[in-house]
DNA sequence: TTGTAAATGATAATCATTCGCATTTAGGAG
DNA sequence: CTCCTAAATGCGAATGATTATCATTTACAA
């Protein structure tokens, strides 16, 4: 009852989306396709919502791309591959990290291991055809 | 000869510094601290070198912390423990990303892999300390 | 000496993100 | 049903990192 009551449509909603898509979406992203249904919505309330969701762990920040934050709702470990051209950030879940290194990171630091990022940064295959085309 | 002629005393002074430490620093930080050896030098002349830098290749962002991009002149693919506390960005030396995975992505994306970043995040040995400490 | 192209300093501008504060919302107590 | 309170929100200002602008300086070559 608790996700229906209160003023949460605008939380539920903000976080339905990002758990909808794997497009791993800026905060302005997010406000401007969720405007179209939700014409009263402030860029406030996205962001406050984005840093109470990465606090209790259900969102997190995958990457910086040019200077702006990404999100993802699926916040197990994986693996991203990021286009320096369109700034696409996509999943390779294909790809596993292996366990064995977080196990080692953990006995390297003596600290405690949260999360884990591992990015390959590149130019996706559009962009490459395209770059190849131009300076053909 | 082309590295001592012309202008290049700050930019050299930049990437030195760079190579000297591997504290990861912000480009606030190689300010202030070239700043004492260097009474006339700009913020924007540490933005634009770094920003040189990078497009070459010689200097890498490793990761952006609370906002604050941290750079690095060692630029082979290696990892990093990321403090969320103290913001520290520790490299793991003793840790190799396996090439099977640098491998896998390229052929997953079927484009043209650049460079790749793997980072932990959690809390370092001190401020787990500090925060058992306190938490007690 | 003089011309030049690049590097720089100072400062303004930009842009993502956060903050402050008044308002609205949704329950619950009486 | 009405009042009370705590949380959520909207709006707009403030912040802070980064970038752009533009005049000046530097180092070299002709």
């Amino acid at each position: 009852m608790e996700a229906t009551s209160k003023n949460f449509r605008k939380r539920n909603a903000i976080l339905s989306y990002l758990r909808s898509t794997n497009a791993h979406p800026s905060a302005e992203t997010i406000y401007a396709d969720l405007k179209q249904q939700i014409p009263d919505l402030s860029m406030a309330t996205v962001y406050r919502n984005l840093t109470k969701f990465r606090k209790e762990g259900m969102v997190q920040c995958v990457a910086t791309v040019k200077g702006v934050e990404r999100f993802d709702g699926y916040t197990e470990p994986h693996v991203h591959f990021i286009c320096r051209h369109c700034d696409a950030v996509i999943d390779l879940h294909e790809m596993q990290i292996p366990s064995q290194l977080t196990d080692q990171a953990a006995a390297l630091t003596g600290g405690q291991v949260d999360s884990c990022i591992l990015s390959f940064t590149g130019l996706c295959r559009d962009c490459q055809t395209k770059e190849n085309t131009h300076t053909a």
